[in-house]
Formats: C-alpha cells, structure tokens, sequence
DNA sequence: CCTTCCGCTTGTGATGTGCAACCGCTCGTC
DNA sequence: GACGAGCGGTTGCACATCACAAGCGGAAGG
C-alpha cells in the first residue's frame, strides 16, 4: 500500500484511489460516517465485515496521516476519538454513487439498501444537509440543525426495512 | 484478493469495493472508458501508472468473471477485444465523484484535471450522454450519436490544458 | 490490589504485488 | 516455408500486504 510514496500518476482518479483505494480504508470512513462511530474499539466491535484490529490500527493512522481523520490527542489508555475532516466529509456523494451502483448491480441485503435507497432518493440536496450535519458533529461547525437529521431518517429506513423484511 | 469467496457482507457500498476497489481494477475500467482503449497491448503499454502485464491478466480476467467487461472470442495469437457491459457504464457517475474529490483534495496535474473539470460542470445530464455513447460504441445500441461527442469534448480540454499549461 | 477497558503491537502463515523474462500462436513478407 | 513482428498472455522470484490470534502497558473503578 505505498507509504510515503509518491503517487503513481497525477490524474485526480488515480489520486482518489491512492487515497482511500483500498479494501479497508472506505469501510472504515463508511462506519464513522454513516455508523457514528468515533472510537478504535466501536468500530472493531461493531464492524460487520469484521476488520482486524492491527488494519484498522494501520488504516486509523494513515487515514490521519493522509488528512482524512484527525485524532484527539489524548494519553495512552484513554479513549481517543476521531473525526472527520473536510475532505472526508466531501466523500458522501462517493459514498453515494457506490451505493446507488452496488444497490443495482451486486446481490445485496435489503435492510442495508434502504440507506442506499434513502441516499439516492434524496439527492445531491439531501447529501449537503448530511454533510452539513457531519460538520456540525466533527468540525464544530455552527450551522443551524434540523430535526429529524439525516442520519436519524437514515437509520429509521433501516430499521423499517429490517422489521418488515 | 479473494476470488470466489463470499462477500464479507451485503452492504451495497462494500459489495461495490468488493467488485473493484483493489488498486487497479479502476484504473483499469478508467482507460477503457475515458481512454477508448479495447486492447491488452493498448491497455499495458499506454497506461500512465505503469501496470505490469500479469496484474492487467489477472483484472482483466476478473472484471469478465464478475461481468463488468466482455471479451470476444478470439482464436489464440489474434487481437481480443473488451467491452464494457451496462454495469460498468453505469460506473460513470462514480468516475465522475472520485475525479471532483481528486481534483479538489490531491495535487494532481492540471492537463489530467480538465477531463474531472468538464465531467463536473456537464453534471448528470453530461454523463449520461456519455454513457449513452459508451452503450453505442461497446453495446451496439442504437441511440441516435450527436456531434461532437462527450470524449471528443473531454479530449479537446485535455489537450488545451496540456498546450496551455 | 484486582479486574476491566483502552488503543494498539507482535508474530505467523497465506495471499497479492511489481518486475522482467519468456511462451505459443498468427499474420504478412520475402 | 522460414522469419520477424505483433498478439494475449504465463512464469518465477522477491517483497509487501493480509487475516487471525494472542498479548501489551496505561488508566479507571471497586
């Protein structure tokens, strides 16, 4: 996976893949972003593909390396939380899109579609309301919140597609 | 990269990293689409990053296995050529997302830039004539062409860029 | 003191990757 | 009918990354 490397090619597709390409890095932006998850062992735990504890280490640390996350300094053997940064928040339409695509074309469950679903409904105009939420909660941005927000409509699809599926 | 297990999960985003999100698979998809590229000698000796040819084999076989591309059959020793299938055109919202993201987030090169730049000011309605073009030029559809076509105009930024520059 | 939780680290074996050389096949030319 | 060029790959090797399981030191609670 090329630490410190420099990059393959300068095309801005190549240098997304190169930033978060790879088998884990995005399933560990997914469950922060859309799990809530904030903390090393919330996302192990809880991780539905399983994430090993020593990738998920790897990852947490590039990912704040390569300016995606940043960690609260904290001292050893105490909860270190991490958050979004701009540029990972400005991920949800690629979320989106790979959403929309798996949902079509790949054998998926039902109950985890229905984010997908809600998310491809909703568009570009429900993805700037998610983001502005993930600002809010990450950045400590000031921007006025709704109610219900996003997340909370998002997870009440799936709950609705888990009672009646 | 596990070839023929089962899914780690049935999350539509993790099946659709499932299906290409290793290092090359995109890259690989990127120049056949956008790159006009239907050949293995074309595909390996074009490639900006440099792909080795037994990396290209294997994608190239894995993308036919998992029914992103189609490969005519060809007798041994002769040209074969690949073409997308509907899924993989449907990809092209998320080249669309990952190059705004690149462009915005990475250093990358103003020349390559220009295709992301256009990509993102036609929006939707770009793509889909774009993909309305792939569907004509790899699936024999027969949608009406219009002039000039989408990878003309991506290719004409292109090179302005690169002269400009 | 002892247990529990915290974020990791370490070791091992399996799998994927990059690199360069090589393979059998076919076609056009002499 | 031998030759070289072009075709889509394959092979071997060294190295990186991977999953899995176990263990670590520090902190907090009883």
């Amino acid at each position: 996976m090329r630490e410190a490397n420099e990059p393959r090619s300068e095309c801005p597709i190549n240098a997304a893949i190169e930033a978060f390409g790879d088998r884990w890095s995005l399933i560990v932006l997914r469950d922060i972003v859309f799990g809530d998850r904030r903390y090393f062992r919330e996302l192990q735990a809880n991780s539905i593909e399983g994430i090993a504890s020593n990738i998920l280490a790897d990852r947490l640390k590039r990912l704040v390396k390569s300016g995606l996350l940043t960690r609260e300094d904290t001292r050893p053997g105490q909860r270190a939380r991490y958050s979004l940064t701009e540029p990972a928040i400005q991920l949800v339409p690629v979320f989106a899109q790979l959403g929309s695509w798996g949902l079509r074309h790949r054998p998926t469950s039902s109950a985890l579609n229905a984010r997908a679903v809600l998310l491809e409904q909703g568009g570009p105009a429900l993805w700037h309301e998610f983001m502005d939420e993930l600002r809010r909660e990450h950045l400590g941005s000031e921007l006025p919140a709704r109610s219900p927000s996003v997340r909370e409509r998002l997870n009440a699809a799936y709950r609705a597609a888990t009672n009646s599926s």
